[in-house]
DNA sequence: TTTATAATTCGATAATACTGGAAATATGGA
DNA sequence: TCCATATTTCCAGTATTATCGAATTATAAA
């Protein structure tokens, strides 16, 4: 049984299967490398603090986002190696096999940011 | 302000993020073309036909999967262009439109499939 | 038509997730 | 030290989602 990866999977998704966090997300993705302290974060979506740090709790938990702490603020990133891993996954053994290989996108994106 | 397309995404972000819901999705991947019956699905994956129907509906819903009637059975199978419609998505502008390429994965799986 | 099979809808219950103000925790500057 | 800023944790109320047996609908075969 692989539940373990299912449920690896299953966070990543639930990560992002939320309006706000989707939104979080791309924002953060199109921030790129540099990222986004919370506070840009808060006032670029209009959000309340405590929501959006609930959000970003899940992101991060899903492992889509990594923070670092910087002066007071604390800077938010997305990662681009956990869309290859979750396309990875999803079409994994594909068609039975018959390599019709696919899934290995967003590797040219910000390559070796978490370098 | 493109808030159709970001509920899109969440609609088939939230069909993929169950447990059940994934494994469903992983098997018809697998199976490829000739998908399968829900009936098969729900003895393969040990499930009651409601639970089940209930899950199928919403990976329908969010565009994951497409069924067709055969018979008594009703044949499910996995939409592999919308992994792609995602991935371009999720990694829309990304790094503020440096050309970074990603995104067009599961184009060579199953080509053809649903044309 | 009657019977059997395949799947879905209904409905009640249980579980999980979202929201946002108020209080707590960190950090940096006066 | 004392104050301001940035963010998170706590908490409660509300809302959404999952579960599955029983009833229903659709199809096919006897």
């Amino acid at each position: 049984m692989e539940t373990i990866r299912n449920h690896t999977a299953v966070n990543v998704l639930s990560a992002l299967a939320q309006e706000h966090r989707l939104a979080i997300f791309r924002l953060l993705v199109q921030a790129g490398r540099s990222g986004l302290p919370a506070g840009q974060i808060a006032k670029q979506l209009d959000m309340p603090a405590s929501s959006l740090s609930f959000h970003l709790s899940h992101l991060k938990n899903g492992g889509v986002v990594s923070d670092e702490r910087d002066g007071r603020s604390i800077i938010y990133r997305a990662d681009f190696q956990a869309m290859n891993r979750l396309m990875a996954f999803l079409l994994e053994n594909c068609c039975a096999g018959d390599d019709c290989l696919p899934a290995d996108a967003a590797e040219t994106c910000m390559e070796g940011q978490d370098a």
